[in-house]
DNA sequence: TTGTATGCGTTATCAT
DNA sequence: ATGATAACGCATACAA
């Protein structure tokens, strides 16, 4: 059932004036008199008149819709960030289409073409765990299609980004030393992605601060971003078949924290006593577990601005812009009883 | 910065065809030669041709794109529902564009004059909880624009709808009488939606059919769905300020139960011995509370799929439907140790 | 001040 | 088998 909206031509007809007459009355052009705009104003009004956008981006080449995709809606981080892309881009008369790439390469390039053509004038992406190959990112943004990338970004291309320091890693490692645990496990995404090589480092940049030696056994990484259970119990069984066991564990993505709780929880591990625990994470809930969990909370929301921000600038500079910027944001470290 | 894109137009000058040769060529029309097909098959994949989905809209007037209204992204009960609409959209070759009211009448009407017109095939919506007046989708639905609503519905306009019954309330109080409480607060979302008075009704017939009285004091309402604590915060002051104050709290939305909680530790009023806790919520920490949390999960995803396969069957319908159909969903019950 | 014609990218209709 | 043209809704250069 097709839903008939009225045009600037059913205007004309009923008033028995020319379109562009109308459109230029529409849109309060000095060459109309006013008796013909009110005329035509209200007219408009009465019968409800809306342009159609579709018309409107064809004639303007842009659609006034921006890209998102990330890995998964259902993830406090990534839905506090489409928050902050959301209420930016709302403001600025934008629509913004999400697609969800559920840490799978080839589902991340699908949506890609999906989105690219000319239905978005513009992308704002944080890769998927799977993604190595960009070709299908470097293949728009040679050809000036307008990216930007947050959370998870890459190197091989020159954009705007928006990223959290690895800083935040390394206050929560600190803070676990100085409480002085001492063998500190790190549990994190898959090894290809820059963020997970920051958060890396800065986990060992604590560990050398403070003169502990690093045991690189102590390190494990989720292919899947932690996406299912299964990869984060089985990084957390070799961590516990250890001849040496963890006394500590930092979690560094949302989804690897709330599977390591979910294992401890099952296997009747306790936090702080058997083993601490700190993550990162943008969920509400975590102050209300028990014990409390210290987490490192990335600034979801104003991320997600940001790169908005960016991204329009991209779009709506008159000419390339060649001098790109990334923006590096502070995390938070709250500290509660999950780590003694 | 604009990006530029191939058209067939291009694709024509640079093969010496004409445009018509060329779409029907990409189309595979049986009217070309083979040769011909391949040589434009062939030249547009090398130039990486994509139809303009724009043009196509404007031609087909349809824009295959879908709107969502909810109340909040980062929501998990609604993160999850988005999930399941995009799941069937993008398996039907739709884009969704999500607009948030953020519980604000005033912004549920501009998401919705943002996304009619023709910008959009059909909406998706959860009303907001301040949503009384519904002159804003009544205008829309009466010219045959494709309206479907879950969650929040509303009596008033006919159309395809998917909710829970009430059974999930019934069934959450029912199991806290068995389980001996006697004073079973509700604390419910605004008073003018029907899903409040359809969770309030379970709540009352579970109560008529144990044999309890109904104390009216026990019922507080939250106005803006408790997206603000302080009206959390002052539903449960009332209900503790009560000579007779309740032994047991059924929560009836996501947002007002993580308050509950939230309120109770700042307190330290404690699960279940001060008070006994059931609510509402699709957050996958419930369960690693401490205690972990009894509660009503709604099958968010398979909403979100149920909504959307209606929308589009509604939108891709030849002829306008007239016989609506109300998918009523079932909760599940968990129960874990907030009840004792 | 108003009207006519053109084009945005695509496809359907009608030639050739 | 291929090409020319009109149309979708709108804005605008150009005419009148």
């Amino acid at each position: 059932m097709k839903f008939e909206a009225v045009t600037i031509k059913d205007i004309a007809k009923a008033l028995g004036l020319s379109t562009s007459t109308v459109s230029r009355a529409l849109r309060d052009s000095y060459e109309i008199s006013n008796d013909t705009k009110k005329i035509v104003l209200d007219y408009a009004k009465k019968i409800n008149y809306r342009p159609n956008p579709i018309a409107l981006s064809l004639k303007e080449k842009r659609s006034r819709s921006i890209g998102v995709i990330v890995c998964e809606i259902a993830n406090s981080y990534f839905s506090q960030v489409i928050n902050g892309i959301e209420s930016v881009a709302y403001d600025r008369g934008y629509n913004v289409i999400i697609s969800q790439s559920h840490e799978s390469y080839e589902r991340e390039v699908l949506d890609l073409q999906y989105l690219a053509s000319r239905s978005i004038d513009g992308l704002i992406i944080s890769i998927s765990a799977e993604t190595k190959d960009l070709e299908h990112l470097t293949k728009l943004h040679d050809r000036g299609f307008p990216i930007v990338f947050f959370d998870r970004v890459v190197d091989e291309i020159q954009t705007h980004k928006v990223i959290t320091n690895s800083q935040g890693a390394c206050d929560a490692t600190t803070h676990l030393i100085r409480k002085n645990y001492k063998r500190i496990a790190n549990i994190s995404n898959a090894t290809n992605l820059l963020i997970t090589k920051s958060r890396i480092e800065g986990y060992k940049k604590a560990l050398k601060d403070n003169g502990l030696k690093l045991d690189e056994a102590l390190i494990e990484y989720c292919p899947h971003g932690g996406l299912v259970y299964e990869e984060v119990e089985k990084a957390l069984d070799k961590l516990f078949m250890l001849d040496k066991k963890p006394d500590a564990v930092l979690s560094t993505t949302d989804k690897i924290t709330t599977s390591c709780l979910r294992y401890f929880k099952a296997r009747n591990i306790k936090i702080p006593d058997d083993i601490a625990l700190i993550g990162f994470s943008n969920s509400e809930l975590t102050e209300l577990l028990s014990p409390p969990l210290s987490i490192v909370r990335q600034p979801a929301f104003k991320m997600g601005e940001a790169a908005t921000n960016f991204l329009l600038e991209l779009i709506e500079s008159k000419r390339p812009i060649t001098n790109f910027e990334t923006k590096v944001m502070d995390t938070e470290l709250i500290i509660r009883q999950s780590t003694r």
